[in-house]
DNA sequence: AGCCGTGTTGGACACTTGCGCAATAGCCAC
DNA sequence: GTGGCTATTGCGCAAGTGTCCAACACGGCT
């Protein structure tokens, strides 16, 4: 029975419910599960946490969390708009692999049963949209990118990637990652007004 | 207490089960609530049915399954490339209405870690997949679209139709299903060498 | 009309889930 | 040391699940 600051144990819960659930799917994580896998009882996180909802939320957060956190210093680390994009593009479907995008799928899936993983995915999402739509914004104001609605355009974008990744996450076939990233480039293209190639083709 | 033949039953019990899940989802369908529907009682169906996991699949299998047939059907009723695919755009959207496209978010979510779930889901995407590469086919041997692969633009043009989706049934903001239809089109415009505007604009 | 095969019942069973609570035990201040 | 604060326990609870089965009743056959 080890005695931790509540502080350090609401993040050892957190961790723990991120490793359950990255084994085993959102739906099938349960209290039980993530107490055996902190070595505790279960009723000790019912003190820390007012419901499985919230917790399960949280503690997709934390995962997309930190995805969302490193293509954002990711692209940080280039300057120029297609240099930008590019990077986008490779650090989205990179970030996206093994169980980070199952993540995404449970979350989607368990939208309307759950109101605080609802609201999460939601929130996540439009962060994701967010980044792409300040990158085109800034493409436009250098001149380099044509887009009328860089809102609208980042949301298209991003629902083709993940459509596409999708496909190839669920079923693995048909559709693999290469494609995933070189389509979607193409399509930014067309959205953008550039150049065939000018973000799909590799240096 | 009506009595029925068993493969009538067996009929009655599928279609019970697709309309409850089309009302609840797949992971919130339960024994009590098929019974219930169909006005029985819960025993009758583990008489007829070896396992809950697998009348899930089934009943999956034929939701799924009618709304592919429905818009294949719709299809065939028109005529002309460009109106079949408008059709094809009206017609997905209209029947991924209320909770027919949570089947589709709870089946990819289940998809690994349920093998009779993932095979289903899979041949039915590329089933989709093939009615829309059909329709590009047609297209193209008319002369009426421009396209190098019809394959790989079906798969394109699908996903971000799911992407598009996605989003609007999952969080219900930020997109609406107008928007979906007319973004959907607009891409497809761009895969096929159409005018712009001749599948996207309302007639 | 009566009878028997079988479709159907409805509750019992064993199990799992999230959650709450009295009791316990570890750690820090004094 | 020792007292007190509180982190932690571990079981109980109610609600929910899939599964099973002995009893029942309907309907076609003799």
């Amino acid at each position: 029975m080890v005695r931790l600051s509540p502080d350090v144990r609401r993040d050892v819960i957190l961790d723990a419910t991120v490793r359950v659930m990255r084994r085993k799917g959102m739906a099938a994580t349960t209290v039980r599960d993530i107490a055996h896998e902190m070595g505790t009882s279960s009723g000790l996180i019912h003190h820390y946490v007012e419901s499985m909802d919230v917790l399960l939320a949280d503690a997709f957060e934390r995962a997309a969390g930190e995805d969302l956190q490193a293509t954002r210093i990711a692209l940080a680390q280039v300057s120029g708009p297609v240099a930008r994009l590019r990077i986008f593009f490779a650090t989205y479907v990179r970030a996206e692999q093994d169980w980070a995008f199952q993540l995404w799928l449970d979350a989607w899936s368990e939208a309307v049963r759950r109101p605080a993983v609802r609201e999460t995915s939601h929130r996540l999402n439009v962060a994701w949209q967010q980044v792409l739509a300040t990158a085109i914004r800034e493409g436009t104001a250098d001149g380099v990118f044509t887009c009328d609605d860089p809102e609208a355009a980042a949301w298209r974008i991003l629902s083709l990637l993940d459509g596409l990744t999708l496909q190839a996450v669920a079923h693995e076939v048909d559709i693999d990652r290469t494609s995933v990233i070189r389509w979607s480039a193409r399509f930014a293209e067309s959205e953008l007004g550039l150049a065939a190639g000018s973000l799909s083709d590799v240096p």
